[in-house]
DNA sequence: TAGATTGTTAATCGATTAACAATC
DNA sequence: TAGATTGTTAATCGATTAACAATC
C-alpha cells in the first residue's frame, strides 16, 4: 500500500481521516474531481502538503485533472484499514463505555462492539442495544472464542493497566484507551490513547493565554 | 507566565498536561524532587526536551538539585489555567453528553457543568447528577445569566455548526467539540476538538500496517 | 495543442536533541 | 569544595512549503 518501505510519519497518518471526511462530504455534494488547490481551500492544509501526503501511498492523481473524489475516498479508506470489519469489546460498562456502545457510527465504519465487560454485578447481564455486559472474569475466554481484534478500555485509571495486561495475554491486536493513564504494552500491540482531560486542559491553556492559532 | 512574548508551540502545550499527571503521581508516592533525567525515564521524553519545555515558562529548577515536585506541579497547573474554576454547559444530552456530565474528574479539576441543553422533550427536565437538562431554546439566555465560559458540543455533526454559532453569539470563551466535524468560529473563541473516529481510524491504520513506534 | 495540475526534488522552517558553561 | 544538574546555545533532524519538470 505504501510506497517502498519508507516509514510514514504519525503526522501524516493523523491527517488521513480528515482527508477521508472531506472527501465524503464532496461525494455527498456530487463533486467528482478535485485538485489539491481546491481541496486545500476547504480542508485548510496547503496544496503542497496534500500532494506530499497522498504521494506517500501512491499516485492517486492525474496531471492536468486532479484527483477523482470517489477513487481517492476509497483508497484512503483502504489505507486506513477501513475495508474490513473489526471485532471489539468494551471493558468497563460505566457511562463512557455505554456511550461508546451506543454510538452507532463506529459500527457503521466496521468496528463491531461484540460485548462489554464489567465487575459490577448490577451491570452484568444488562444489554446496551444488543450488546451484553458480561462478567469480567470471562473476558479472556471470550476474546479467544470470538476473535476480538480491539479492546476499548473505559475503566478508571487504577484498573486500566491490569485490564491492558489481560488483553495483551489474550492476544488482542489493538487497544483504544480512554483511561487517563499511560499503558505499558508490548510493541506488537497497537495502542491509541484518548486522553480527554489532556484535551480539556489544552483548551484551558488556550483560554488563559488567549492564543490565536 | 511565559518568558518574553515568544509563542509557545502547540507541541509543547500538549505535553504540559502529561507533565502534570506524572508530577501528581510522584507527589502521591512522596517524591519531593526530581531531575530532568529521572523524569525522562518515567515520562518518556528526553531530559533535554523536558528542560526546554519547562524553560519556555521560566526557570523552575535548580542546578545540582533538579526540580521541586510540588512546586512544579503547582506551576504547571497555573500555566494550564487550572488555578480557577470554569462554568461549562453541555449541549446535546445524548449518551456522550450524559457520560461527560457523569464524569466527576472534570469537575474536580475546576470545570463545573452548570447545565445541559437538548431539543428532545423527553430529556428536558431530567437531571444527570444535579445537572438539569434544559430546553435548548433557553441556551443563549442561560449562558449570559450564568457566566458560562465553555460550551461542550455533544450533538451530531449536522447540528454542531449551528450550536457553535449560537455559543459564539452568546460570547462563549471556548468550545470543546465532540461532534465529528470541523467548526468555523472566530479566532477569539478558543476551540479544541475531540475527534473520536479520527483516533479510532488511526488505530486501525496502525493495526493494518503493524507499525511499531 | 495549450492549459492545468500532478509528482517529486530542493529549500525552508520549526522542533528535537546534544553539548556545555553557569551555578547550586 | 566537588558533583550534579540546570538553563541555554548550537547542531541535528524531520516536517512543511516552494518550485518546477513531467505529463495528462
Amino acid at each position: 500500500m505504501q510506497k517502498g518501505n519508507a516509514k510514514i510519519s504519525m503526522a501524516v497518518i493523523r491527517r488521513l481521516p480528515k482527508y477521508r471526511r472531506y472527501l465524503a462530504e464532496l461525494l455527498d455534494r456530487g463533486v467528482h474531481r478535485i485538485s489539491s488547490r481546491e481541496l486545500s481551500k476547504i480542508i485548510g492544509f496547503t496544496a503542497s502538503q496534500i500532494r506530499q501526503d497522498l504521494n506517500n501511498f501512491g499516485g492517486f492523481g492525474q496531471q492536468g485533472y486532479g484527483y477523482n473524489v470517489a477513487a481517492l475516498y476509497e483508497a484512503i479508506g483502504k489505507i486506513l484499514g477501513l475495508d474490513r470489519k473489526y471485532n471489539t469489546i468494551i471493558v468497563g460498562a460505566g457511562n463512557l463505555g455505554q456511550a461508546i456502545a451506543n454510538y452507532t457510527n463506529f459500527e457503521k465504519s466496521g468496528f463491531i462492539p461484540k460485548a462489554m465487560f464489567d465487575i459490577n454485578p448490577k451491570l452484568i447481564g444488562l444489554k446496551i442495544r444488543d450488546i451484553e455486559i458480561i462478567d469480567a472474569d470471562k473476558m479472556e475466554e471470550y476474546i479467544k472464542e470470538n476473535n476480538v481484534d480491539i479492546g476499548i478500555i473505559c475503566t478508571n485509571k487504577e484498573q486500566a493497566q491490569a485490564v491492558a495486561d489481560r488483553l495483551v495475554k489474550s492476544n488482542i491486536k489493538g487497544i483504544w484507551n480512554f483511561a487517563p493513564t499511560d499503558l505499558d504494552v508490548p510493541e506488537k500491540v497497537m495502542l491509541e490513547n484518548v486522553h480527554l482531560s489532556e484535551s480539556l486542559y489544552t483548551l484551558s491553556f488556550l483560554l488563559k493565554h488567549n492564543r490565536i492559532d
